[in-house]
Parts: C-alpha cells; sequence; structure tokens
DNA sequence: TATTGTTATACTCTATAACTATA
DNA sequence: TATAGTTATAGAGTATAACAATA
C-alpha cells in the first residue's frame, strides 16, 4: 500500500511540515553538543550581530513573543553566553550583549550549523537551493499578509 | 536596523521555519470552521483515502508517534468522523474508515486547504510551485538518511 | 496612559517507558 | 516472545492575561 498519503504530498503545506520536521530533528542534534537547541541558537546569533539590542527588539526580529522570550534570555544568561545590561536612558529596558564566551561558542555553532544546512539541501544544486529560499520567503511574506492587523510595523498596500 | 537576521536569513532551517510558522497559524485559522487542526486533518485525510487502514499503519504513514495518534484517533471517533473496528484475524488491531460525516466534511475540508495552499503559494509560477515541493522532499529524503538505523523499513544503501 | 520585562498559565506537538490483550 | 493499542508522563514551542517598574 505505497502512496497511503498521496492526497497529502500534493499540498506544499503538509510535504514543507515533513521536510521541516526533519530539518528541525537534526539540527537539534547539531546543536546540542553545543548546549543549544533552534531557538536558543537563532536568539544568541542575533545578539552577537546586534549588540545591544534589547528584548523587545529580539522578540519582533525571531516572531517570538516577549513572555517566551524570557526563558530563552534566561538560558543564555545562566549559560553566561550573554549578559544583560540595564538600558542608559530607559530604566525599563536591557541592553544584551554577547559575552567572549558566547561569540566563540556562536562561531562554532555557525560551522556546525552551516554544515548541516548544506547536509539537508544536499543534491540541490546551487541555484535550486537560492530559489528554495526565495520561494520559502515568498510563503512567509504570503502568510504575513492575512495578519497585518496584527503587525503594526507592516505597512498595509 | 533593518536586516537585524542576516545571518539566519541565508540558512534553508531558519528560513523554512519561518515559512512554515506561517503556513500552520493560516491553516490552523483554515481549519477552525472545520473543527479541525493539521494533525486531525491529515489523519483524517489518510484515513478517508484508505478505509480500513489500521492505527499502527496510520502512524507510520504520518510519522506520528503511536501513543501520539492515539488521541488523535480518539478525537476524530469523538466527533463521528471515522469509526474503530476490531480487525477480523486479529483482534488486537482495529480498523479506521471513514463515516460518512468524515468523508463529508474531509471533502469540504480539503477545499479549503487546496485553497489556502494555492494562498500561501502565490505569486509563485506553476514550475516554482512544484519546484519547491520537489526541494522540500528531497530535504526531507536527505533528514531521514541521518536516522535510517532508526528506521527498519528504510533499507540501507 | 503606554511600554519593558516579567510571572503564571494553558494548549499543542512530540518523545519514551510501561502496561494490556492478544498473537 | 513479539505486536497493536493504550496510559502516563515529560519536554519543547507557542499564546494570552495580568502584574511591577518605569516612561
Amino acid at each position: 500500500m505505497p502512496d497511503a498519503d498521496k492526497t497529502l504530498r500534493d499540498l506544499a503545506g503538509y510535504t514543507m511540515k515533513r521536510a521541516f520536521s526533519a530539518i528541525q530533528s537534526d539540527l537539534n542534534t547539531t546543536l546540542k553538543p553545543f548546549g543549544l537547541r533552534m531557538t536558543t541558537f537563532s536568539a544568541l546569533v542575533v545578539i552577537v550581530d546586534n549588540p545591544g539590542l534589547r528584548q523587545s527588539k529580539l522578540a519582533e526580529v525571531l516572531l517570538i513573543e516577549r513572555p517566551n522570550l524570557v526563558v530563552i534570555v534566561d538560558e543564555l544568561e545562566r549559560s553566561e553566553l550573554i549578559s544583560r545590561d540595564r538600558a542608559k536612558g530607559d530604566r525599563r529596558a536591557y541592553e544584551l550583549s554577547a559575552t567572549l564566551k558566547g561569540r566563540q561558542l556562536c562561531d562554532k555553532a555557525c560551522i556546525a550549523v552551516r554544515a548541516h544546512d548544506a547536509r539537508m539541501t544536499e543534491g540541490l544544486s546551487e541555484d535550486e537551493c537560492q530559489a528554495l529560499i526565495a520561494a520559502l520567503r515568498k510563503v512567509e511574506a504570503n502568510g504575513s499578509t492575512r495578519d497585518a492587523d496584527k503587525s503594526p510595523h507592516v505597512s498595509r498596500a
């Protein structure tokens, strides 16, 4: 009984669920030696790339709700990969920066993650891989237009 | 401060996470009027397409652990969309079949899901959409090769 | 009043071990 | 002993309401 899921396999959505599930599983295996997961890794990368970033901005960039980001930042801080410093001029806010240890771990993890990414896209030509990423961005954008009312930073055409 | 996540955006994995997140959100909104979610919908579709399917086979097809499938099947049965019948010849097993109500709901939900899928891939040509699905399948296959030891039904080349 | 970060909470999906009843 | 389905449980991601401190 092959092809029991033929109806689903023609859907981009279901096919993406399966592909993403494979990626997520492989990525978490890849990140485990670094003590990171997909969420903590992506937060660390953005903090390394944007020293002084505030939590609310980080949440906005990663599309993570503020309450959920707190535990991620907590975890990174407990591991001494980042520091939370009171923002001068606004004592409500924190500025996030990576520590030396955080930057070093991030560098190593990034190399492993890029290798993982290459492994998952193996068999695709350079052009096909770029087309895949472009198509995925378009899909994400198509989704964002639906709840434009919930995203005040997105202008409505 | 645009492009705060530029490092992540070059990764197929992270870009797919964002795209899939958008799809999942839109899909659940689409399915809510039918009382379905992505998991229950996909299970219902496979049952409609394969009358008499056993739970363990369904779990294998959908890549869902057997314990997790139980609650999904429970939910579909409680909603009277499917029936569980004792398999003749093996009183341990159940054969799953959709009820008339289940097939009718599935038909309507499928139409809505295909419209959702078209909405999410809007702006992609027919060829680009097929290329996207083909690339996603390749990514999924690349992931499966890693844990071939965990999938005894996959022959190791 | 509004915003930043926080706590508490709940829901979904996922993963594993252990059980039952059959085979 | 092995398999089909089940129960219980735990982890991770996600979403919302409400709060304290500050603006």
